[in-house]
RNA sequence: GUGGGUGUAGCUCAAUUGGCGGAGCACUGGAUUGUGGUUCCAGUGGUUGUGGGUUCGAGUCCCAUCACCCACCCCA
């Protein structure tokens, strides 16, 4: 048989025993952030195209000629979320979130979407979890935030990650970095790559990330941000950094780490792992102390991360070998066996007792006593309850243990208690 | 958007120079009346991704298209 339809291009069905694996990473972002007040908020997925032009800025491909932009019938630019932080800022000012006491803070799970081709741990659609805090424009905030990241991939059991961070300045002491950037590739220009070329005229900072060994060569002596920061940002990624040494936070200070968003300042992160091919990160995010008020809100820093969920699935299954990868990969607690119509009946009966208690119960409906043993067997249950003409008269069902062979008797009122 | 690779059963893969599309696993059923796993037997399952072309004849060669994989770009 030759499906109908199709899934489209890039995007792709979780199915269990995966999605399992997926609630234990939501869980574990809830029981982890919890404690350090994040609650979860669920922002639609589609949006004014307007609101992303505005924050992720057009510097990016993302908005350039990602985004899955259309008219509703009502004449209004929408488009898919390429992102979640621009649609949580916008439900913060719309909703007045600022006169609630500060730090107001986030959880988010959910699909997002691009338009790109798709590669290894990169589709077009594809879930992200992420938090926000707004309100605290203390360096204090920015180490919790990146202890929490590390305490939730450690609570996973995430191994064989590295934190990097760097600071890209603000609005005062970026632009300067920037000019001071092309004016030092500019004798360079005719020997960097095409890529690099066109970077030098729309993202200059992104030269700094370029993978072509000539272009890394020849940034070699290019100047860093971090000594053109401005005193206050240097304060602050001076603070930052203390604070993540007296947690005991291992990282990696990378001055060569941009963005790809626009509306980033100051403290950036990210957390890279091997065994994801090129697509390396596994979750980043930033500090973002100006969108609040281009929004329209008051003057409110702000900080936020996102990883990826397909990527952490991905790395767990890598890492883990046996059936705890799949958490949610239940096997029935008992089968019942029915032989006759009224057996089926009483099966249905029975089995809503146990399910009602918890019990994962299935029935085999039909066929021969022998074909529904091995389909209990296959299914992974643990017992069989046999219901016959035997059982209907006198009221008692006979069972048999799957795992170790052994089998009884029990009454009908009994069963409950038994399983 | 650019480049490379791959498309045969649900999965993993065969099929000689272009000559009748197969196997293992999985699935379904059976092996003396109501007892699973091991074993044995049988069965279901395909317009070889799709559409053209070359040929007496195409899974195999050519073109196009679609999908997947990997990388660039970009990014979680």
């Amino acid at each position: 048989m030759k499906p109908r339809f199709t899934a489209l291009k890039g995007v792709s069905d979780v199915l269990p025993p995966e999605t399992g694996l997926w609630r234990k990473i939501e869980n574990a972002a809830c029981e982890v952030m919890g404690p350090y007040g994040y609650d979860e908020i669920k922002p639609p997925v589609m949006e004014q195209t307007e609101l992303f032009l505005r924050s992720i800025g057009d510097s990016s491909d993302i908005v350039a000629k990602e985004m899955y932009s259309f008219t509703d019938k009502g004449g209004r630019n929408v488009s898919l979320r390429p992102e979640g932080t621009a649609s949580i800022v916008r439900a913060y000012v719309e909703h007045n979130l600022s006169l609630r006491p500060a730090p107001q803070k986030f959880l988010y799970f959910g699909p997002m979407f691009r338009y790109e081709r798709p590669q290894k741990g990169r589709q077009r659609q594809f879930y992200q979890l992420g938090a926000e805090c707004f309100g605290v424009a203390d360096p204090g905030i920015d180490a919790e935030m990146i202890t929490m990241l590390v305490s939730f991939l450690e609570k996973i059991g995430l191994k064989g990650v590295s934190l990097e961070i760097n600071s890209i300045g603000c609005k005062e002491c970026r632009p300067a970095f920037k000019e001071n950037l092309k004016a030092f590739f500019t004798p360079h220009l005719d020997s960097l790559c095409p890529d690099c070329q066109r970077r030098y005229e729309q993202n200059p900072l992104r030269i700094l990330d370029c993978k072509v060994e000539r272009c890394i060569q020849i940034r070699q002596n290019a100047p860093l941000i971090s000594e053109t920061l401005c005193q206050d940002c240097k304060d602050h990624f001076s603070g930052l950094i203390g604070l993540l040494d007296a947690m005991g936070t291992s990282y990696f200070f990378n001055p060569h780490m941009v963005r790809g968003l626009d509306y980033y300042t100051r403290t950036v992160f990210e957390v890279k792992s091997e065994g994801l091919g090129a697509q390396n990160a596994v979750a980043a995010g930033g500090r973002y102390d100006l969108l609040v008020s281009e929004f329209g809100g008051p003057d409110t820093p702000a900080i936020g991360f996102a990883a990826g969920m397909e990527r952490l699935a991905m790395l767990l299954k890598e890492a883990a070998t046996g059936e705890e990868v799949f958490p949610g990969a239940a096997s029935p607690a008992i089968f019942i066996a029915t032989l006759g119509k009224e057996a089926a009946t009483e099966a249905l009966k029975i089995a809503s007792r146990l399910r009602a208690a918890g019990k994962r119960v299935e029935i085999g409906w039909s066929g021969s006593l022998k074909s529904q043993m091995r389909k209990a067997d296959k299914s992974g249950a643990g017992h069989v309850v046999m219901i016959g003409e035997d059982e209907l008269k006198t009221g008692k069902f006979k069972w048999k243990n799957l795992k170790d062979g052994s089998s009884g008797e029990t009454a009908k009122e009994e069963l409950l208690a038994k399983f």
